[in-house]
DNA sequence: ACTATCCATAAGGTAATCTAATGCAAAGGC
DNA sequence: GCCTTTGCATTAGATTACCTTATGGATAGT
């Protein structure tokens, strides 16, 4: 006897709101055919036209007016009790622990299609710098790691290879000219905690021969370290895809030629031990094809 | 960031009223199963449990209590306005006018069938045992009724033949030794208005020779016409297959061997008028398969 | 023990729903 | 005025959600 088509009230509220099929559709993350369609079929089942149908807008018939607050109103109380009753709704959000340079300058920036792609999952993101305790259980669905080249397995699968150079502000570069890699010990190194190793893997990689580094500036981050040499405070070892935008703008440049770097490899790793709903899958393989 | 699955609230709402999937996808008219994998995507989406198993029964966790509660004033508040709003849904109800004979003896008895095949569905009838007036517009979705041979349309579909032939009841036909057409015009023939002209063609069909026609008892309605007979008042030209329950339970006897009879074609008729609905459309089909 | 009952699960099919492409009509820009 | 843009309708085809059938496990009742 009584049977709307439920989930096609969650349209038709939309539609109701918005005034607007096409607008709907995209609050939807649907087709405007679809809205279209879900529109023409709850009203044949009616049996009565809940829109006009004006010649580039649409506005409510009376009866839809008052249909549209009454299911404004007992949608809204589905979904605050649901919200809640279960506030933390496992498949409704993501977590993701990464470092605060791979958070601002590889996650930031995808962000925007990150909701245009997932726009009903909370993303939760927790940046660590340290590294995680090996038997701790993980907090978090997801985790951006550096590890050995080959340490993929089906839980963890390489999202990119991250280049390793020497990089300075232009303004600092001119007034040392620089040429060989042993030209760097002259200059102010910064180094970031965490990751001093890389200077003398660098060198040992470059430059045959002993070497004492000098310890110009220390910071504690790799997003202080690139502010700090985008200010011209002396070279740092950048890692690409990150300092990209600064390289194209010029506000940072290569001190040599491409051949000179070190790689690493950053991974994706998916927390099995948690949860793994349609939704955590979905964005596990849309977070790999951004790589 | 919010999206219940709509449309499994309702199998929420009958599984926890019921306290039973088997019990709930009965009245859903859909199976067990489809109950059970509802149900287990809503736990997981929601991230916490609404039912605790045992071994052969449910009950509801106490957050699956509350949100019962909340979920059946929700939509029991959708339902209600719905219905006021749109009281009647074409979608949703299938009228059918029939002679009274046809509704009690062919459609009452596959009502149950009918419901359990279209529970949403309201199904109207309308006993009309009178012709209806050839230009007016039909009141009612399907119409069944007799009609020539080859009159066949796309939407008007023979149902069944109806065989007429003479009977009566045992103890009746005991006192009267008939053997041969003509010995009937000795018996008390039931007549019944409106279709006056059978007992006509039967004779003309099966009696070569003048037949001055008995006039004994005259009814308004075919159900009289049998109850009359069933009571052993007089012989009359019963229709199969509305009788066959009558002629089985041995209440009633065939005066001759069956070739002693006349044929008639019942039709159903599809209103094109009227707005033709998927559901209309299936209730269309599954009388035709009932015939 | 044995049977019947109830829920869980898996595989596969059906049906609902969505998308992509296109059409149409009117509004707004030039 | 003509042209472009905008918004909804419609269709066919693809995709996904959903359902059914079949099966298994566990237990309560006979």
């Amino acid at each position: 006897m009584r049977r709307p088509r439920l989930n096609s009230l969650r349209t038709f509220e939309a539609a109701a709101r918005r005034l607007s099929f096409s607008l709907a559709a995209e609050e939807l993350n649907i087709s405007q055919a679809a809205v279209s369609q879900q529109m023409r079929a709850l009203e044949a089942y009616l049996g009565a036209p809940l829109f006009h149908r004006h010649h580039r807008r649409i506005s409510l018939t009376s009866v839809g007016r008052t249909y549209l607050s009454a299911v404004q109103e007992a949608l809204d109380r589905l979904d605050t009790i649901t919200d809640q009753l279960f506030p933390d709704r496992p498949d409704q959000s993501v977590s993701i622990r990464c470092s605060s340079m791979v958070a601002t300058l590889w996650l930031a920036p995808r962000i925007d299609a990150f909701r245009r792609a997932f726009s009903h999952i909370d993303l939760h993101i927790r940046t660590l710098d340290y590294e995680p305790l090996p038997n701790q259980q993980p907090s978090t669905d997801f985790e951006v790691l550096v590890a050995p080249q080959n340490s993929e397995t089906p839980l963890m699968r390489p999202l990119f290879d991250a280049q390793i150079l020497p990089v300075a502000s232009a303004g600092f570069l001119a007034g040392q000219g620089v040429r060989r890699p042993q030209d760097l010990l002259a200059c102010n190194l910064i180094h970031i905690l965490g990751y001093e190793n890389d200077w003398h893997r660098w060198f040992k990689t470059h430059h045959t021969g002993t070497v004492t580094l000098p310890h110009g500036l220390t910071v504690d981050s790799s997003l202080f370290a690139i502010d700090a040499a985008l200010r011209g405070d002396g070279v740092i070892l950048g890692r690409r895809p990150f300092i990209d935008k600064y390289l194209q703008s010029g506000a940072l440049k290569q001190v040599f030629a491409p051949p000179l770097a070190l790689s690493s490899t950053y991974y994706l790793r998916h927390h099995a031990g948690r949860q793994t709903t349609r939704n955590k899958q979905a964005v596990f393989d849309w977070l790999l094809a951004q790589g």
